[in-house]
Parts: C-alpha cells; structure tokens; sequence
DNA sequence: TCGCACCTTTGATCCTGATCAACATCGTTC
DNA sequence: GAACGATGTTGATCAGGATCAAAGGTGCGA
C-alpha cells in the first residue's frame, strides 16, 4: 500500500532526499515485504529510494544464476538513482521495508536547478564508488577470513557500533557479497571460538563484537 | 621533461581534458618512463591526466604487499581527477608513456563555472563506477577461463577491435588485475589452443582474436 | 500452537587455482 | 652484440575454499 505525504522536511539535513531535492518535490511513503523486488536490472528508472526501515540487497546475476550482491542498504540509506534508461541492478527487499521514494524525473529536474544540486549527486556518487573499489580490492585479493572479518567490521560501522548487532541478511546473502558460499558459516564460527564474536540469543543473526580490534587484525 | 604547450584545443570534442576545462586552462605535457609512479596513494591531488600514448595502471596494495589493479587506462583515458583531498590508489607507467596534465584546482574551477561542467564530471564518475560494478561481478563471481576471455574482449574493444592488439601490461599485471596468479598465463595457452586467440609475432604481448563470438561464449 | 520450509552448522570429499620450481625466451643495458 | 635480469610458459604438488550431504534449529504461516 501506498501512503502519499506530500509533506517535505522541514529540516533538510535531517532527510537526505528531500535535501537533494530542495524541498520542492512530494515524496511518497512504501512498504515491502520480504523477498519482494524493488526493482529489476534493466528496468526503467522511475523512483530513488530511501530506506525508512528495513534493508535492502542490490546485485547483478550471471546468465547461470550466479550472483554479485554490491551493497546492502540500510535506514538512512539512498540507492536506485541512475543517470542512463535503465537500472544496472535488481534491488529487493531483505526484510520488511519500509521506504520514502521520489521520482527520478522530479528529482534530477530540481537539482539541475537548484543551486549545488549536481554537486551533492557527484558526492553520492563518489561515495558509491569508494565503496565499489574497496570492495574490489577484497573480492580480488583478500582471504575468507579476511573478507568476513572486513563484513563485520563495516555492518559494526555502519550500524554505529551497537551492542548488539542485527544482521538482516542470510548466510547466502553474505557469501554472495564476499564471493564466497558457505565458508561463511565456518570462519564465523572460527570468529566465535577466538572470541572475537559471539552470538546472542536464539538467532544467529544477532551479534556482539567484544573484541573490535582484534577483530581488526583479522582484516588485512 | 615538461612542454609547456599553453594550447587550448580548437576542436574540443577531439581533446576531453580541454573541453572539460573549457577552454580556458592551461594543459602541459609530461613524459614518464616504463615503471615509473604518476602518483601514489595518499599523495594529495594535483593533477588530471590525459593519456597521449602508453598505458598506466592505478592500484590498490595490502600491507603485505597484495595488489589490485582498478584499471588500465590507455590513450585518450582521463584518470586522477579526485574529489578529496588525497588520491585513494597509485598510479604507475606500464609503458613509456605521455600525458597531458592540468592542474585539479584549475579544472575544478572552470568546470564550476561553465553550465554543465559537473554534469561532464558526474559523467565520468559513472562510467567509472559501471565499471567498478561490472568488476565486482567479476572478481566475486566468474572462472578464471571467464576472467581471462572478459579481459581479452574489454582490451579488444578498448582498442577498437585491431587486427594485432597489443598488451601494455605483463602478465602479472593482468593477474592482479582479474584477481589471478599464473593460472593467466595457462588460461591464455588454452584460448590459443582452441584457436580462440593467436600469438602475433615472436613477443606474448601481441595478439589477434580470429574468433570473438567464440571468445565471448567463454565469458559468462 | 503446530508443522513445515528454510536456514545454519558441520563433516567429508573434491577441485580450481595457488604455489613452488625449472627452464626458455625476451629485451634492456652496457 | 653480449650478458643478465625480467618475463613467460609449463610441470608438479598443494591448499583454500567449493561442493555435496546430513542433521538440527528457527521461525513463519496456517
């Protein structure tokens, strides 16, 4: 279900895209559920997104099903923009999420007015690529245990360094995002027994970090 | 050594850096030797490089001396062009190599000036970044037959589809930059030995492709 | 609340690509 | 043009991580 807003922040830095936008262009209000796609690779580009609450995987198949996940988006969160006809990754839901989106169209129009408008595009774009090459550097050259020790460490940063940390994604999830498979499970358990995690509760998707710097040595 | 040129390109569309700068800025010229480091990651940016001819490689290093090689960039290739304050990979010549410079500040300057200037700007971050992602495909996801055949046709295309290509790069270079070792060397006989690709010459650094949609079956 | 589908862990084995090594060849320098 | 270091190929062996498989465990949906 849809929820129109039409309101626009009135405090711009707390809200990314309606910052971008100069507070000039309705948002709207969306929830997905589980599993559920946001958008397709080749699709047309109609909204950027913003993640309320939930987290989202973006990712590239191979023809045989092999997957790349790029990144996971967590609340706060922008993805979906592009600058060509056609979206150059699936988005999908990991949980239940909730997610402001805007047209692209009335996005790009009002930054291309606005006055910095382009700037702040580059800057998250830039952003994106840092990550990218980050990513590169692990993917091409860093160990499993290295990968997954560097996993955790960025999910810790990204989630402000919690007590306890939420992991909305599956093991598969994981390995897909590190180039790996079910190695995962088995350095997370080697993780745990050199207490440097440790799992909470019931779920293995909960965690805590007790040891973050030794942890950092496992990160190459 | 330096030529001064101070020539602003009569034909922008023919010179990228110029048509970037509009116009205004003043462009040298610099020639670097076969090894030999543009710049160095963590060094503060100072220039934007064209390449006239040759080759350059950017990279990344672990502390134990692990690489990964971004990209290759060959002539008429911008790279270099930082928004921060510190350049995020090194930059060294595969070949002996001459490039056009410009100063970062001076560009960014009249690129802020002239109307679309950092749209010019965010349309090289991207194709950057479309590359990065598709790399990450690859790193995370394809065979070493798939690496080696994708990197064949990226060079090729690159190139222009040439009758003889040639490889500025060795083969450690190609290694570290599809997250290999020898097993190139060893993919490349097998290419050859299907008759998929053919040594040109008494050097390995130059090659045809008798068979390109047959190569391009081998890429996932 | 129950039942089932999915997720996670772990064991056993396999295999792709890494590593180590030897040799040939190339190309650069003197 | 000689000599030597760098580069490239190939063989032999190794190992990190993949794959296959099985057994709980979790939590979601009915």
């Amino acid at each position: 279900m849809l929820v129109r807003t039409n309101q626009t922040s009135r405090r711009p830095n707390d809200d990314h895209l309606a910052a971008l936008a100069g507070e000039r262009v309705s948002s709207s209000e969306f929830k997905y559920r589980k599993g559920t796609e946001l958008f397709g690779e080749g699709d047309e580009p109609e909204y950027v997104y913003q993640i309320i609450f939930g987290a989202v995987r973006t990712y590239r198949l191979l023809s045989d099903g092999r997957r790349q996940i790029n990144s996971f988006h967590l609340p706060g969160d922008m993805f979906g923009l592009e600058n060509g006809d056609a979206h150059r990754f699936s988005a999908e839901a990991l949980v239940e999420t909730r997610v402001r989106i805007m047209r692209q169209r009335s996005l790009l129009g009002s930054m291309a007015d606005r006055a910095g408008g382009t700037k702040d595009l580059l800057r998250l774009v830039t952003q994106t690529l840092q990550h990218a090459e980050n990513h590169m550097l692990l993917l091409g050259r860093k160990t499993a245990l290295e990968r997954v020790a560097a996993f955790l460490l960025e999910m810790d940063e990204r989630q402000s360094r919690p007590k306890v940390m939420d992991l909305p994604m599956s093991r598969r999830d994981i390995a897909d995002y590190l180039g790996l498979t079910e190695t995962v499970s088995r350095e997370l358990s080697a993780l745990r027994d050199a207490d440097l995690l440790r799992f909470v509760g019931t779920t293995q998707r909960q965690l805590s970090l007790p040891n973050r710097d030794g942890l950092a040595r496992y990160d190459a």
